[in-house]
DNA sequence: AAAAAAATCGTGCACGTGCACGATTTACAA
DNA sequence: TTGTAAATCGTGCACGTGCACGATTTTTTT
């Protein structure tokens, strides 16, 4: 649990290696005019006495500054994209100490020209790095077949596309937290019948909608659990509050025994304002995201589970792993890294919270 | 999302205010050998122009070393505290990062003796900061006394006392923990009788036993929501299979209706090995702590839910604290910190990891 | 008032690295 | 061989702060 290490410099190294620390310095960081003799000499010499190079010294004396760019959508106050928003800002400070400045751009995730725009924004103005949020497929690919060739690296969160060349990739496993939606919502015995509530956006899709990935996972559980039960659809939409009165009225009068509830979207929210205002308390409400609004659902009860993953910390652990590759030229551990699903009821919901400040 | 902030140094500072560096140097840091009338001047000017030092540069020009001693109970492999011991050699790095050596000063928690022998050892070897578990009132009242005049500053982890000494705490809401474990527990309908496990000590308790407020929150969710239920206990031994396996088996001959086990200690997998050996899969058990047979238990499905904290990311944080306090004369934000208590089921504790490298 | 002591302050080097610049060596052509 | 270009390498300053040391000013003592 402890070593007092002497410290090693890099004079150290020239030293041993006898030529000068100007040398030293150009074969560590790959300047080259360096003879090939002298380059086998220091790393001989690094990997003797393990020398590793001061950070604090080098970041005072390093002039660099590099510029990463954020590609996210635009998003309205409340909405799930804020969680991420608010990620990065609590990253801009920590990535300021080491000369990097961060910058976000976004688009429409309803509107696929307004994606192609904003990458085109981001390619001209030569980010050092990129994180991004896969939501057009085509586009996204084109965009990160652009950034390798310029050797740009780039994080995806939230959700990921095939192919190896990212840096690494932070989210959430959307089937594996449908299967424990499913499991969670079952646990009541004696369940016939499920409500699930969709988002209606009017054909507006973007592709690849991870939440597709989640009911998934939501019915493959019950396949396999609980074959018998049926599972009832219907659409409200999230900014149109009497539409879903109406909608929901009509269902729950043309369903008056279903008692389960569970949505795939964040908006699980609009579910629980609807009972509070019916007044309907016995209702088993399963949902996902930590919107505010979804929090409050839970700790008024409406909400039964939420499952929540810490969307500020998978952002910024994506920035992180890139302050690490620019500065310590590390690569992660892993290159792909699903969070944890977090499990939030009433009486766990007020101590819940996501990043801590390191 | 974007300052540039040109860079504002001690120079710029001494500059504004007529003096020298050395002159802003000993007000920023306290030393003294400054007149009121400077020191104002350099104060104002600060606050002014927004100075901040520059770590990198102060780091590297210190050439303090300081010592963090932590205070926790001995472990054998597979007992919470190891958990607290690996959330430490996770912050050692962390910390030599900014010249703080750390060290563990370790004693038998059910020794009292042993726990005065360690505090004094701990006080012999003089650390600038400590990081303990109060595991016995008074000796650690008497410690944290001697520390608070001598200026060292600590912080509790795992419990607190009362008392505003410390810097910092960073624990789990036991009460509610427990709260929280009955409310999972009553989500099935029917229960008439709950089984209680605990941990027989032979009398050798230490003082102050957090897993007892616990159980007081889980009597009392009871007691508000379901005062008819009864709860039976009986007591194992953590390190006595045969023991365990009359006990057990004896108690659900007595209470062949007994489906619901409540454990408030860590040992919850001793009762998941039970039912294991016994092939009893419709019993429905909620424990605690993220113990590694413990999660073995969720995953064979023998434990429905597995209430826990994120024991490593708690010690890094509080170390942490240490750190900022140490290296940037920084209080935290919160002095009491409750971490979050997660629910793990069958379906999330693949995903579930406790801290992150940052 | 002069001397001594105390209070206050400025100067300059050190920390380890990055990098520009110029010095030196080597390679190659004339 | 000599001259020139290229390759290789060393020197020295800068980064911003900590702190020792000594210089200067103010206060106290005799």
């Amino acid at each position: 649990m402890e070593k007092d290490e002497k410290k090693i410099t890099i004079k150290d190294v020239a030293r041993l290696a006898g030529l000068s620390k100007g040398t030293v310095d150009r074969v560590v960081h790959n300047r080259g005019e360096v003879s090939e003799e002298s380059k086998r000499r220091v790393l001989e010499v690094i990997q003797q006495i393990g020398y590793k190079p001061n950070i604090y010294a080098s970041l005072l004396a390093s002039k660099k500054h590099y510029t990463l760019l954020c590609l996210i959508p635009k998003f309205c106050p409340g909405e799930y994209w804020e969680l991420v928003y608010t990620g990065i800002g609590r990253a801009v400070e920590r990535a300021r100490n080491y000369n990097i400045g961060i910058d976000v751009i976004s688009y429409d995730q309803f509107d696929r020209e307004s994606f192609r725009r904003a990458a085109r924004e981001l390619l001209d103005r030569n980010p050092q790095a990129v994180l991004l949020a896969p939501i057009y497929r085509n586009d996204t690919l084109a965009l990160t077949a652009e950034l390798t060739s310029r050797n740009v690296p780039y994080v995806y969160i939230d959700s990921r596309l095939e192919g190896s060349g990212y840096l690494a990739y932070f989210g959430m496993p959307m089937y594996q937290s449908g299967y424990l939606a499913a499991s969670l919502l079952t646990e009541q015995p004696d369940i016939r019948e499920i409500a699930n509530f969709r988002i209606d956006r009017g054909g507006a899709q973007p592709q690849d909608n991870p939440t597709l990935r989640r009911r998934e996972g939501f019915m493959a559980y019950l396949k396999e659990n609980f074959p018998e039960y049926r599972v009832y659809e219907d659409f409200i939409k999230p900014y149109d509050p009497e539409y879903n009165l109406r909608v929901l009225d009509s269902f729950f009068e043309r369903h008056p025994d279903i008692r389960h509830i569970v949505t795939f979207n964040s908006r699980v929210h609009l579910i629980s304002e609807y009972l509070e205002k019916r007044a309907l308390k016995d209702r088993f409400v399963v949902g996902f995201d930590k919107l505010a609004g979804n929090l409050e659902g839970v700790r008024k009860g409406y909400i039964k589970f939420l499952i929540t993953q810490r969307t500020e910390t998978q952002v910024y652990r994506g920035i992180t792993a890139i302050i690490e590759h620019m500065v310590f030229h590390t690569t992660p551990a892993e290159q792909d890294n699903f969070m944890s699903m977090d499990i939030l009821t009433k009486y766990n919901v007020d101590y819940y919270s996501d990043i801590y400040e390191f």
